[in-house]
RNA sequence: GGGUUCGUAGCUCAGUUGGUUAGAGCGUUCGGUUCACAUCCGAGAGGUCGGAGGUUCGAAUCCUCUCGAACCCACCA
């Protein structure tokens, strides 16, 4: 058989993916039998993170692609039950961003569009992307079981996911609140916390006069919700006035206002006595649940669209900024704030939406359902972050690298309770007891109609791992769970992993994988982050028609080392193309000297020792097991990018320069044809098992090859046993 | 305010628990080969491992301080 002189990719990658595909190579069997042991093989699980269904595949994704197949082929050739089970992410706010965009570009408007024909439309969108995903995948070569497929919106999933707010809501862990909530008024929408940002700013500080008292603020247009000042109890300033009502001069004329003392506030900033206004900034509606008793409740002054309402008098209409302005000029001219006082260089953080960078709006509102995150369920057991925090300080979960465990723990210390709730259409829709009231007694239509809403996306993809498990195969669920690794981009530590930790433990008891491995995020040339929605992306699909999916594969995992960030270059991929030539030529080389010199088929023999002719054949073996061993050693401890420089050393420079280059001469100077032989079979041997070796990191090009090799000890490369 | 990461050859980065002449890719210099390799092979130049101090028989690796860059968390008006 005549190879080509140069390996070309892209003849055979297709072909070759089809033939495991349809061999059926992804699919596991369930073979192994409980208690699972190391002898016997075991099921060994990764759970796909479902990439979002609102783009093309960016270089990330080629780079969780390859991580994940590394373990996946490395397990499945060990003998494991290896499922890696993928899916797709309907990706609520992120795909309507995307979606929104689309529609902008396309010069519609979103409110113009009725309701069900716009999620027909983001459906279609959506799924048509699923679709040149899930061929992009395939490209890459994820060895990930199709069979199994699962995507956020199919009807079993949403069924898991509205149990689980069931259970939740029986165990108390669930309360639509009355509460303070962030609002990006851009989208629409409420936000969690984990989805705004902050940004430093400069903006000038006011000192504007309240009767005996002047107070510094940012945010002179919020004035007119002021319920309260406090000031701190230690402050003996203003000791006299606490508890008292004092007469003030507004804009809007006299007003009373009630003095408190709380230990929040800070002697030291401005003039330590503040403003309260506790349905407009976090804090003060803390302060306000400390006060309750004494203070009247939070008054909105602020509406959905930024804009200030009827409470602002005359400013009312009018945008913040633009209020704000106003009414520090009016103030200045009616003497209640003097000009000279503003402190025009005042850094402070401002929150803002993660996705527009619009300032987040805190805002009260009462149809918000929230996940309760420190408190015990009233069937018992632990809260939401205590069941997180024992599995990881328990070790039954394991962060590579280590410090994020740290981090996870740390964020843990402080979380708020979980909004839940989105007013976006793209999602899933939150069960609503009003519109079933409706539907049940027709005669309750006074009811004013809620506007319907969704569950944050994450609230869903968090019970991902048990929700497509129990919905897969029959027995999956008790077989393949808790899963073994999880392995994402340490961006969505807090957004993804935390809550698949505290729902799955929730829900199963159990936690849903054992080690959670967080890679770095891959950067553009310029260091930049790529994401979709900032249309930046690069699409790894032109490398793999151009250089093939196993160099970039390759080129990935090299420049890879855990929760690092990488940039991206083309001359790694260059590089590791060279590379996968070489293999190429290595073994072309090595199947010319079988077909010349072979003369019995001692290659069978399993006993490859006594083919040994030279201290070259010797060493040569014996790198080779400590090749395998140390790759080995590295891909279970999820060293990928040593595992591939060993093996990428040891086939180039110890395999192809020394020893291929011995076998030249050790041939020609031979005197049998028996010990030609020999030698034939030491090279293919040692080439058979390099490309096992290899085959996790760059499956394509050593499957096209092992199909070639008359040594060969199984089907196909992708089953074939991993070298002691 | 708290925390993390990074600073190693011209460039991009590896270096797991401290141990002999500190590595890879690209680039660069010289030589060879085109008899597996639109190439490849051999040899070389190039690093006081950000800086200072400490622990140690021994540190890029551990500790303290310090300079520079990036990032994360946090309700200071």
């Amino acid at each position: 058989m005549e190879l080509e002189k140069a390996y070309n990719p892209k003849e055979k990658e297709g072909e070759i993916y089809q033939m495991w595909e349809k061999g059926g190579y992804f699919t596991p069997k369930k073979t192994h039998k409980k208690p699972f042991d190391k002898t016997q093989g075991r099921p060994f699980t990764i759970i796909m993170p479902p990439p979002n269904a609102n783009g093309a595949l960016h270089i990330g994704h080629a780079l969780f692609v390859t991580l994940q197949d590394i373990m996946i082929r490395y397990h499945r050739m060990k003998g494991d039950s290896a499922l890696w089970l993928p899916g797709a992410d309907h990706a609520g706010f992120e795909t309507q961003v995307v979606f929104d965009k689309k529609l902008e570009k396309e010069g519609r408007k979103k409110s113009e569009i009725p309701k069900e024909q716009l999620l027909k439309e983001m459906m279609d969108f959506t799924l048509s992307n699923k679709q040149i995903m899930e061929n992009q995948l395939r490209k890459l070569g994820a060895s990930c079981d199709w069979t199994r497929a699962k995507f956020t919106l199919d009807d079993d999933i949403v069924k898991v996911v509205y149990s689980t707010f069931e259970k939740l809501k029986q165990d108390g862990l669930i309360y639509k609140g009355n509460r303070l909530v962030n609002w990006c008024a851009k989208h629409q929408t409420t936000l969690s916390d984990v989805e705004i940002k902050y940004e430093e700013r400069t903006d000038p500080l006011y000192y504007i006069k309240y009767g005996p008292f002047k107070l510094a603020t940012v945010r002179p247009e919020t004035k007119f919700g002021d319920t309260a000042i406090a000031v701190n109890p230690k402050d003996n300033r203003y000791k006299n006035y606490v508890g008292a009502e004092v007469e003030v001069e507004t804009i809007l004329g006299k007003a009373k206002i009630k003095v408190i003392a709380d230990e929040s506030v800070d002697m030291e900033f401005g003039t330590g006595a503040v403003k309260v206004t506790p349905a407009h900034d976090f804090a003060d509606y803390e302060t306000w649940q400390r006060h309750k008793n004494e203070i009247p409740g939070p008054k909105i002054v602020i509406d959905k669209y930024g804009k200030m309402n009827e409470l602002a008098g005359p400013y009312a209409g009018m945008k913040i900024l633009e209020a704000r302005e106003k009414i520090v000029a009016d103030m200045i001219a009616k003497g209640l704030l003097d000009e000279k006082e503003i402190d025009k260089n005042y850094k402070h953080n401002v929150a803002v939406c993660y996705k527009c960078g619009t300032v987040i709006e805190p805002t009260l509102m009462d149809n918000q359902w929230f996940v309760k995150m420190t408190e015990k369920p009233a069937s018992g057991g632990l809260s939401l972050r205590d069941l997180a925090v024992e599995a990881v300080k328990n070790q039954e979960i394991k962060f590579t690298p280590q410090r994020f465990e740290k981090i996870f723990l740390q964020w843990m210390e402080n979380l708020r309770d979980w909004n839940i709730s989105r007013q976006i259409p793209w999602g899933i829709p939150i069960p609503d007891e009003k519109s079933k009231l409706k539907t049940q007694k027709s005669k309750i239509t006074t009811e004013e109609n809620e506007p319907e809403q969704v569950f944050d996306t994450w609230f869903s993809s968090g019970q991902w791992p048990f929700a497509t498990l129990q919905n897969t195969q029959k027995g999956d669920f008790e077989y393949f769970y808790p899963t073994s690794v999880m392995e994402t981009g340490a961006d969505i530590l807090f957004f993804w992993v935390a809550r698949m930790v505290m729902l799955g433990i929730y829900i199963t008891g159990k936690a849903p994988f054992k080690d959670v491995y967080l890679h770095g995020l891959v950067r553009d040339k310029d260091k930049q982050k790529m994401s979709k929605s900032k249309g930046n992306v690069v699409d790894p699909l032109g490398t793999v028609e151009q250089h093939g999916a196993d160099a970039l594969r390759m080129a990935l995992v090299f420049a890879n080392s855990p929760g690092q960030d990488i940039a991206f270059s083309e001359d790694k991929i260059i590089a590791q193309k060279r590379f996968a030539n070489k293999i190429w030529n290595a073994s072309r080389f090595v199947l010319q000297q079988a077909n010349t010199l072979q003369t019995s088929d001692v290659w069978k023999s399993p006993d490859i020792g006594c083919l040994i002719e030279s201290k070259a054949d010797e060493e040569i073996l014996k790198a080779l097991q400590e090749t395998s061993k140390e790759v080995t050693k590295d891909i279970e401890t999820f060293q990928f990018h040593e595992a591939a420089q060993k093996i990428y050393h040891f086939f180039w420079h110890t395999f192809c320069d020394v020893y291929i280059e011995q076998t030249k001469s050790q041939i020609a100077n031979c005197k049998s044809q028996n010990e030609k032989g020999n030698t034939a079979n030491i090279l293919l041997y040692v080439l058979r098992e390099s490309l096992k070796l290899l085959h996790p990191f760059m499956p394509f090009i050593t499957e096209q090859i092992y199909q070639m090799l008359p040594n060969k000890d199984a089907k196909a490369l992708i089953i074939a046993p991993w070298p002691e």
